[in-house]
DNA sequence: GGGCTGACTGACG
DNA sequence: ACGTCAGCCAGCC
């Protein structure tokens, strides 16, 4: 696979993650191949332009993109989708973390 | 064809 | 706890 760049295992990934689960741009990245392209990640899914479910990848630290109109939007999908929120706006990765399997990966 | 940028992350001071 | 540096890949000038 990848025979298209990272950017379609990107997609691929991105794609496995279930309704009312979450996953990380680093974590992504890491199932991608890549140690430290959550920038990657994160420039794919800007460029995804919906063909994968975005609002479901956000940061390491449970936040969204820092300042955007995106947050916003992503926050409110995730809600709809039954992600749970901390306090402090941040998603309880503690319970909604997408936790891969062996199986979906070996789909990519 | 070379260099900069970006929806990020983890380590270091 | 906060600011800075370096690392990854693809797209654009």
């Amino acid at each position: 696979m990848a025979a298209q760049g990272v950017f379609a295992t990107i997609y691929r990934i991105a794609a496995l993650v279930p309704r009312g689960k979450i996953a990380t741009y680093g974590q992504i990245a890491r199932i991608a191949g890549l140690q430290n392209g959550a920038r990657v990640v994160g420039w794919a899914m800007m460029a995804c332009g919906g063909a994968v479910p975005a609002h479901r990848v956000i940061k390491a630290d449970g936040g969204l993109c820092k300042d955007h109109e995106w947050e916003h939007i992503q926050r409110q999908l995730l809600l709809e989708e039954g992600v749970l929120f901390c306090k402090n706006g941040k998603v309880d990765m503690a319970q909604c973390q997408w936790n891969p399997t062996e199986d979906a990966l070996s789909e990519l």
